[in-house]
DNA sequence: GGGCTTTTGTGACTATGATTACAGAAATCA
DNA sequence: TGATTTCTGTAATCATAGTCACAAAAGCCC
C-alpha cells in the first residue's frame, strides 16, 4: 500500500468531505501529508504552535497543558482514527483553550496544514461546522476531565482510571509506570504508588515492574462509585 | 416598546438569522418567547433540562457545575446581550458537558424552545454551525476558569477577580458579600474572608458590609501576575 | 556477574484550603 | 427601639495531596 494512496483513502473519511468543491478536495488533497512524530517529540506547543488538523494513522498522542509553573495534566489521548482539532484553535477563532501535544509513542499522523484548514472553513460552512463540532467534543471532555481533578479524590480517580484503562485495552493487565498513572491522572508519581500499595494490600491488584494486574473489579467500581 | 416588538427585533440579532428560510424564520419566531425569571430561580439543571437557547434581554444569569456532594463552582455569568448555549447542549451532540443555571438578579430573556432549535440545527447547517461555535467559545471559557482553579493559588485568584470585576463594572467599587465572591471563585467564603482582610493590612483595599474598594491597584495586579 | 538506568517503596514534611464553631457587627424589620 | 437576619472576623483543626530525600529492587547492557 504506498502512501499516496492511503494518504487519499483516509481524507475521504472527514465527514465534510462530501461537502467539498472539486477544487476544494484538490486543495485539501495537496496540503495533507502523512508526518511521523518519534516517541516523545513535541507535536504542538500551545499557542506557540498552529500546525492544522491531525488524523492519527498509527500510534498515540498525548494532549495535556500546562500550569506556570509547570505542572502538567493530561487531558486526553489521541489514538488512531482519532481526529486533533484542537492543534488548528488558531484556526477556530472562538476556540481560545490552547494545548500541548506529545507523541507517547512513534506516531504517524495526517496533517492538513493551518492556513488550507482555514481557508476551507472559511469558505465552507461544513468545514468549519465540523471543526467546531470537534471541538465543542474536545473541549467537553477536557472539561469532564478537569473537573474530576477538581472534586474528586486522587484514590477515586486512580480507581476510574484503570477501570477505563482496562476497558480500552479489553485487557486485565495493564503496562504502565506509576510515572506514566500520575502523568494520565495529573498528579504525583508518590501519591499513585501509595494508592497502589493500599490496592494491592487489600488484595485488589498485584503489580509488578510496568505492569499491574486487575484482581477484584469489583472492588475498584465501588471505590470509583464513591 | 411592546414586547412583540421588542422580540422581534431581539431575534433577529442571532447571526444565522439571515440564513434561514422564510418558514425558518417563521418557525423560529412563533417559539420564542420571553420568559421572566426571578432572583434565585433555578433556571436550567444539567442533565435534568433541556430548555433551549436563550439571550438575556437584562439581568444576570450564574452558570454553574456541580459535584456530587454538592460543591459549586461558578463557570461564568451571562449579562445582557449574552447568548445561553449550554442550556441547548442536549440538542447539541457534540456537547456533553452539563451545566447547571440560576438567576443571579431579576432577569429577562428571550427563549428558543429545545425542539424548536434542534429542528432548525437539524436542517439548518448555519444554525448547527452557530451552536457549535458559540458552544466552543463557551467551553473554552469554562476551561480557562477550571485550570485557573486548578493551577492558581486562592490570593492569586481573588486579586484576578476583583481586577476583572471592577474592569466589568468600570469603578473602583464592587457591591460583592464575601459569600458571593467565594461563590464566583469556587471557593469557602472563610477564605475569601482571610484574603481579604490580609488585602485590606496591606492597604490595598477598603471595605465595609456587601462593598469593597480597590486603593492599590498596582499592588492587586503583582498578586495576580505572580 | 557487575554496573547502569529505571522504577518502586516509603517516611517525613509542607502547604493549602476546606471545615467547624462561634462571636460580634451591621443592616433590616416590625 | 428591640428583635431578627445577614454578614464578617477569627481561631483551631482537619484532610488531602504535593514535595523532598532517600533506599532498594528490577531490568538491561556489556
Amino acid at each position: 500500500m504506498n502512501d499516496d494512496l492511503s494518504t487519499d483513502l483516509y481524507i475521504r473519511r472527514f465527514r465534510y468531505w462530501e461537502h467539498l468543491t472539486e477544487e476544494e478536495k484538490e486543495l485539501a488533497a495537496s496540503h495533507t501529508r502523512v508526518v511521523h512524530y518519534s516517541k516523545g517529540d513535541q507535536v504542538h506547543r500551545g499557542p506557540l504552535d498552529c500546525i492544522g488538523v491531525l488524523l492519527i494513522k498509527k500510534g498515540q498522542l498525548r494532549v495535556y497543558t500546562l500550569s506556570e509553573d509547570g505542572r502538567d495534566v493530561t487531558l486526553y489521548r489521541l489514538f488512531a482514527d482519532d481526529v486533533g482539532i484542537l492543534s488548528a484553535s488558531c484556526v477556530l477563532d472562538a476556540v481560545t483553550f490552547d494545548v500541548y501535544i506529545d507523541a507517547e509513542e512513534d506516531t504517524e499522523v495526517l496533517l492538513i496544514d493551518a492556513p488550507t484548514f482555514r481557508k476551507l472553513a472559511d469558505e465552507n460552512i461544513y468545514v468549519r461546522c465540523y471543526g467546531y463540532e470537534k471541538a465543542s467534543s474536545r473541549l467537553s471532555d477536557m472539561l469532564w476531565k478537569l473537573q474530576q481533578i477538581l472534586f474528586l479524590s486522587a484514590d477515586r480517580r486512580l480507581a476510574i482510571f484503570l477501570l477505563e484503562e482496562s476497558q480500552n485495552l479489553q485487557s486485565d493487565t495493564i503496562n504502565l509506570t506509576h510515572e506514566q498513572i500520575a502523568r494520565y491522572m495529573g498528579t504525583a508519581r508518590e501519591v499513585v504508588s501509595r494508592l497502589l500499595k493500599y490496592f494491592v494490600q487489600e488484595g485488589w491488584l498485584e503489580t509488578s515492574r510496568g505492569r499491574l494486574h486487575i484482581i477484584n473489579r469489583a472492588a475498584l467500581e465501588d471505590i470509583a462509585q464513591q
